[in-house]
DNA sequence: AATATGCGCAATTATTCGGTTGCGCAAATA
DNA sequence: TATTTGCGCAACCGAATAATTGCGCATATT
């Protein structure tokens, strides 16, 4: 059973589920009702994000709301981060093509 | 087939020809030589991962390059920034915490 | 020209995935 | 106390995945 993050945010419906839960802790039941499926499917997804520590469960009575946890997102930006430079890097480049035009403009 | 960028980096072995590529362009075989699993293994999350566009291919007589294409990867970056600053502000409120206690020590 | 090499494609197979349905249990409500 | 509600768990099913094997086709090399 590979549970990691990059696996967890593979599927579009947890990654909504995600983004829900972000802007506020909610129930099974209470997301189940954005997404077509039941909300044993739903579940079964909680189940994942969970077991992969990116949301985090408090018992209220006999509900159960579910918490992001931004720590572990941090992970996925983490794993981003040894590419970001690169984009960052032609943006550079960029900006050094616009800097030799306007230099061409001028000697002009 | 769902061939979105969330899928392509969910597989470890993916994730690793991105990081091999994104440091040096690469042919298949000197991919495979890195990894236990076959050629042709090899080929297919090749295949995936330029179907997706994270790496695009360069012929040069029967060899064919693999580079890596970063502004792809910005996607995935974006999709992140929504949690970004939910982590960023639990690091402000760290801080605040922190202050908090220099504050304390001080009026003692 | 004959052989070797680099590669993509197609068929096959075992495993994983996402979904549904049915169940049982505990907490809320009547 | 009887019923409803919120939830997790287990069994099952079809589709998708990752990997292997075998093949054919170009481009190099001899």
């Amino acid at each position: 059973m590979r549970r990691d993050i990059f696996q967890a945010i593979a599927d579009p419906t947890r990654r909504a589920i995600l983004s829900l839960i972000a802007l506020q802790a909610m129930t099974p039941n209470a997301l189940a009702t954005h997404f077509d499926s039941s909300r044993q499917a739903v579940s079964k997804h909680i189940k994942i994000l969970t077991e992969c520590k990116l949301i985090e469960q408090k018992q209220d009575g006999r509900e159960i709301y579910y918490h992001f946890n931004p720590e572990k997102m941090k992970e996925v930006d983490q794993w981003i981060e040894q590419f970001r430079k690169m984009w960052e890097r032609r943006f550079d480049q960029l900006d050094q093509v616009l800097l030799d035009m306007k230099r061409k403009k001028k000697d002009k």
